[in-house]
DNA sequence: TAGATTGTTAATCGATTAACAATC
DNA sequence: TAGATTGTTAATCGATTAACAATC
């Protein structure tokens, strides 16, 4: 397979929530050039994104909303469960666990580990609050595909090296720290200040 | 000012962290290659991002940590307050308004609205949540330079039109909403589903 | 001075867009 | 068939990197 961009598979993530509200209000076909509009996008980008992984149009016609939205799901692995880890019970951790979308879309937290006492051994919904510091262990016995790290980010180094030991391959990090993992493991970062700073900058000019 | 673009800009986000790190550690100079090397990316990179504001180094010493740190902070205009108002008084909202590093920026909250009358009437700290109904009046009376939506997705667009409507420049959405702004309003997209099907994406490979 | 490192220009790389033959 | 729209190639645009003269 011909190397695909971050770009394009940001893009895929937009197309298939497009598609699905597109499904939900029983619209059956979308042209490119639709699609392109309601993303903010144009339409030869939506085709050239979608020639990475095949033909799912019909030339004159365009595109079955629900056969394109499928095949998105496929490509993105929406077709199944993603098992992750949580570090962090905070507040930001907090929301993330009970954030709807991510089981609807098939992500579902099996852990949740911090360093609080007072936190330690209590639960969410039915999942234990277990000490970081057994993290390694627990997740040797039971792993994860994706640690979700909302720590401070003093705690973010430690625990990236403890999953790459643990063998876990997808990490996405709140912490505003710098982080490098080995290949092989997938690392996402999502930096809240940076989005503000960024507004901060344009709205200063 | 040539266009700036928002690669640049994010990056100027990082230099800043990284900056301040070096700077509570007492290291007073670093180089472009150090820099690079802290932030992942190449020393000609952080050269030309640099160039687009000004000359901040000395050849053959590099740059001074503070005084790089002192101009980057000027140029994000990180050196005032911003105010912002809430819509969403759920569990990210919650971790928005209590996360710490914001308020370290310079980025406060000063009006929280919700639609829950559970909620409404109560206080975060020293500031009322508000219905949201009233949002359009208040933020008329007593506007803020950024408004961070986290609600869920059916309720963006009318909120987007009233800060439209009430002047507010600056607009940080974490709903899953395709939304549009006229010229002069700024407005960036937190999704953190996309990050979550970037990792899954990639896992499946 | 000699070594180090910036600031900037030119070259390269990669992503986006335009254009159009294929085809429903 | 005629009009519409895909899939793909080539052209363009913009971002990154290499290279090096300037200079501390």
């Amino acid at each position: 397979m011909e190397k695909i961009s971050e770009f394009t598979v940001r893009r895929l993530s937009n197309y298939y929530r497009i598609l699905l509200d597109l499904e939900k209000r029983g619209i059956p076909t979308v042209s490119s050039a639709r699609l392109a509009e309601l993303g903010g996008i144009t339409s030869a980008q939506v085709r050239k994104d979608l020639s990475y992984f095949g033909n799912f149009g019909t030339r004159g016609l365009g595109y079955s909303v629900t056969e394109l939205k499928n095949a998105i799901v496929e490509i993105l692995g929406l077709n199944r469960q993603w098992t992750m880890a949580l570090f962090g019970a905070g507040s930001l951790g907090h929301a993330l666990f009970f954030h709807e979308g991510f089981r609807e879309d098939g992500f579902y937290f099996k852990h949740v580990f911090d360093v609080d006492p007072k936190k330690v051994g209590t639960k969410w919904n039915d999942v234990d609050i277990t000490h970081q510091r057994n993290a390694e262990e627990v997740l040797r016995r039971d792993p994860v595909h994706i640690a979700v790290v909302a720590t401070p980010p003093e705690a973010a180094t430690d625990i990236i090296e403890l999953l790459v030991r643990a063998g876990t391959k997808g990490i996405l990090n709140f912490a505003p720290t710098q982080l490098t993992v080995p290949d092989g493991v997938w690392l996402r970062n999502v930096n809240l200040a940076v989005a503000l700073e960024s507004l901060s900058f344009y709205l200063s000019m």
